[in-house]
DNA sequence: GCGCATGATTACAC
DNA sequence: GTGTAATCATGCGC
């Protein structure tokens, strides 16, 4: 090591003192403690020293044959100390919060695969009121708003894992680079990268939980939406009041029922259960008010009947044709 | 604006 | 899960 042979031999003002061996040509450190000590005293100088002079000393101290050895207990006692409190420090429990914030962000199908067809709010806007075109616009607008979300979140979470591996990248390569110089172990370095993905990991449980907000807000706003009533079309009331009044000694309409009635009367069979609750209970309350409206449907029932038949006698005349209104009847 | 009608929701019992 | 009863919230005619 000629070049950085003085630096060894000639410490600020501690000039080999009273070291056996230490003058010009022997070789460096022959007595191991006294030269640790030199080369401790030479590092704990060097901030004092102008840069140039601090570079040249870093550079022969680098070149040190005592350097890897240094080195390693160096690390090894910064492991055992400030490394060891902070590792016990940061021992992170299992995050909880952001747990369910990815258990809704799944179940809202924002994150992992895509949801399609009946799923989470469709159900919801079977139940809604009017007609099947108002549910499917709800429907398709509660979609479209909530792949718009998805699409941000994933778009943000993309750059903020792109900006987590470039800045760890970076930092480990600056820790590789100073570890040629102070004492960084590959297991500090390790450790730094877990700070620095938890320090991300930190904003994107922000991110998700934004999202989160995001959906909750657009859910309340969909299901405030399916509260706005709307009345029955009259055909849906009619077909649903003509089967109540021909089975009022029993007005609970079969599963098959329901879907009938439903299909004809172009509302879901949620909302016909509805009306059959209500219809029942209001009923009940107040048969005297129903009464009229019981005597229409009566009349209406057996004209249709009579309809039907008639239609059936001129079926069996080959000279008639077909001419009364359409008209399925809804016999009891 | 008011009152009634009516579809939807909720709590409860079975 | 279904039905009942009470209640809420909105539609609609006046």
């Amino acid at each position: 090591w000629p070049g950085a042979d003085s630096h060894w031999r000639a410490p600020r003002g501690r000039k080999a003192a009273g070291r056996p061996g230490a003058g010009p040509g022997a070789p460096p450190g022959p007595g191991p403690h006294q030269d640790t000590g030199d080369i401790l005293q030479q590092i704990m100088a060097i901030t004092d020293q102008s840069l140039d002079e601090a570079q040249a000393r870093k550079h022969a101290l680098n070149c040190h044959r005592m350097k890897p050895a240094l080195f390693s207990v160096l690390c090894e006692i910064k492991e055992k100390t400030v490394l060891s409190i902070r590792g016990i420090q940061e021992e992170d429990p299992p995050d909880a919060q952001l747990m369910r914030l990815d258990n809704m962000l799944l179940a809202e199908g924002v994150s992992g695969p895509e949801k399609r067809g009946r799923g989470g709010p469709s159900a919801v806007a079977a139940t809604s009121g009017g007609c099947p075109n108002d549910n499917s616009i709800e429907h398709s607008d509660y979609r479209a708003k909530l792949s718009q979300i998805r699409q941000i979140y994933h778009s943000e979470l993309e750059k903020y894992e792109q900006a987590c591996s470039e800045f760890t990248t970076h930092v480990m390569n600056l820790l590789r680079e100073q570890s040629r110089t102070r004492p960084i172990s590959p297991k500090e370095i390790e450790r730094m990268v877990n700070i620095i993905h938890g320090k991300f990991s930190t904003i994107q449980m922000q991110l998700k939980q934004s999202t989160c907000e995001a959906v909750m807000i657009l859910r309340s706003r969909f299901l405030d939406a399916r509260r706005k009533r709307r009345n029955f079309s009259k055909q849906a009331t009619e077909v649903l009041n003509e089967y109540f009044y021909s089975h009022l000694s029993n007005p609970y309409p079969s599963e098959e029922a329901k879907e009938e009635l439903a299909k004809k009367g172009g509302i879901t069979v949620s909302q016909v259960s509805n009306w059959f609750g209500n219809k029942r209970i209001r009923y009940k309350k107040n048969m005297g008010k129903f009464q009229e409206e019981a005597n229409i449907y009566a009349a209406k029932t057996a004209v249709d009947a009579t309809t039907v038949v008639a239609q059936g006698n001129q079926a069996n005349s080959p000279s008639t044709p077909s001419s009364g209104k359409s008209g399925p009847s809804h016999q009891s």
